[in-house]
DNA sequence: CTTGAAATCAGTAATGATTACTAATATTAA
DNA sequence: TTAATATTAGTAATCATTACTGATTTCAAG
């Protein structure tokens, strides 16, 4: 199935690169339709699915129950906020590698790990700092 | 609300901790029926969510679209095989303290992190050097 | 032991994210 | 230009999970 171009691919693409705070196919969906009206929301998933599996885009799974999509494909750290459920890239040097370090003991094969981060943003800090929560 | 003990709640933590594999909802569900063949699936749902709130035992979200839940509540690292879907405990000592290194240039607070494995495991290697694939 | 307030239940309906289906449209190589 | 095929819009279906409701259990106080 030789890939074809089409503009509702670009579209999303372009929005995605825009965009630092990692939206959900929903949001893509919403905002893409500003520009395409038409666009159904069948057609955001399928193509944030297909262009992550070619890896021109990233998906991201905080255990939010929602997927993000991220166009930096760039080895980074994520972090999620429990209180408004934004996702922000953590500015950090690459961790050890854990990989291998876990596949010592283990009879399988790891191919890759997560990690992700999780707490209180800056913006929920201020709000709890406000109320005296 | 104080807590009342329930025949079910008690079903559900006792199967829980018969098992190494970090079964799904509705594998637990499936399971207790066979004693109590009138526990309903949303009662199973509550009492996992009710057990993980107080720390009984453990949610595990591996980005797989389905919750798995762990009677060990100790600290340990999980592997998910991408063929089976299968989730394996990893015997690894503690990793380094991510959480402290990440927090370094973040303005919000990291109250924790989660980090967990994937590829292929022993039994899924097995079948595929079986096959030559 | 009763009793009654509150927690819990079974059963079912509702939700929300995602995927599947289908007939129409767009893309592209020949 | 054409014809094969990838892609689309729109909608229906799926799947995990949560919410609701009236009945049942639990348990502390009398």
């Amino acid at each position: 199935m030789a890939l074809k171009r089409s503009k509702q691919r670009e579209q999303i693409k372009q929005f995605l690169m825009t965009r630092k705070d990692h939206p959900t196919a929903d949001v893509v969906y919403t905002n893409v339709r500003r520009e395409n009206p038409n666009i159904s929301l069948g057609t955001v998933y399928r193509n944030l699915t297909l262009l992550a599996e070619i890896g021109e885009i990233q998906r991201i799974r905080m255990g939010d129950g929602v997927d993000h999509f991220d166009a930096d494909t760039s080895e980074h750290y994520h972090f999620i906020c429990n209180d408004c459920g934004s996702v922000i890239d953590l500015d950090v040097e690459t961790l050890p590698d854990t990989c291998s370090i876990a596949g010592k003991n283990f009879d399988g094969e790891i191919t890759g790990c997560v990690t992700y981060f999780y707490g209180r943003c800056k913006n929920c800090c201020n709000v709890c700092s406000e109320k005296n929560l």
